[in-house]
DNA sequence: CACGCGATTGCCT
DNA sequence: GGCAATCGCGTGC
């Protein structure tokens, strides 16, 4: 797959609509940083949407606060914030001021793996990047990426392929969000179903956890 | 300024 | 599958 520095981002108006549409959107999206040189990431298999102050889940939901303000940022803009001692990553949605994101729970590794290898004290692949603070942890995501613009920072690239969408399109599944209290009813994540890089138990899944989107891609 | 907790992870049984 | 570690932030005294 080639170098995310070929890719155009996707532009403002993906972001600026509804978040779960925006969520089930990102799944097979390149999510990819250019750190040091070299450009780190993959691909998306894994979200959850975190709507506005109808949502008692989300960050937003008691309000702006000087830690949540980055959510009420412009659509295309990242939502970084700190938890049990890590980090999690969303890109935000709907128009500016409401206060709506998509938290980024999993990517398949592609770009960078030696890299992110190293940041995670892992080789085995599968613990790379199978949630949000590992993810953040293997691409170096952490508050000073907090309001970052992808749809213009050059050193970012968030994009859509369409050889990837044709091959997730029949194995979207949609389930209730994890590990949170409040409004743990409402079918907000988003998965790619069978693809072994998604978090959580196997119980999430309907097909076993083995596929990958890169050897789908390949058997093609 | 003290206290409690969380959109988590990893280690232990 | 259970549970402790860890720390920034919000809440309340």
């Amino acid at each position: 797959m080639s170098s995310p520095d070929t890719k155009q981002s996707l532009p403002r108006r993906f972001y600026a609509r509804a978040t779960a549409d925006v969520a089930r959107g990102l799944l097979g999206c390149g999510y990819a940083v250019f750190r040091d040189g070299q450009w780190i990431g993959g691909l998306i298999v894994e979200t959850e949407a975190y709507l506005s102050h109808r949502d008692a889940a989300s960050h937003s939901a008691r309000g702006r606060t000087p830690s949540n303000a980055a959510m009420f940022g412009p659509p295309g803009s990242l939502y970084v914030y700190p938890i049990h001692a890590k980090h999690c990553s969303n890109l935000v949605t709907e128009p500016e001021g409401i206060g709506a994101a998509v938290l980024i729970r999993a990517i398949e590794p592609v770009w960078g793996c030696d890299r992110m290898q190293r940041l995670r004290r892992t080789d085995d692949l599968r613990r790379l990047t199978r949630g949000p603070a590992m993810l953040c942890q293997a691409m170096t995501l952490d508050r000073r990426d907090d309001g970052v613009d992808v749809v213009s920072d050059p050193s970012w690239r968030v994009w859509s392929d369409d050889r990837i969408q044709g091959i997730i399109e029949s194995r979207v599944i949609t389930t209730r969000r994890i590990g949170i209290r409040r409004s743990a009813d409402r079918k907000l994540r988003f998965i790619v179903d069978g693809n072994r890089f998604v978090s959580g138990k196997a119980g999430d899944h309907r097909r076993p956890p083995r596929e990958s989107l890169l050897e789908l891609a390949a058997d093609r």
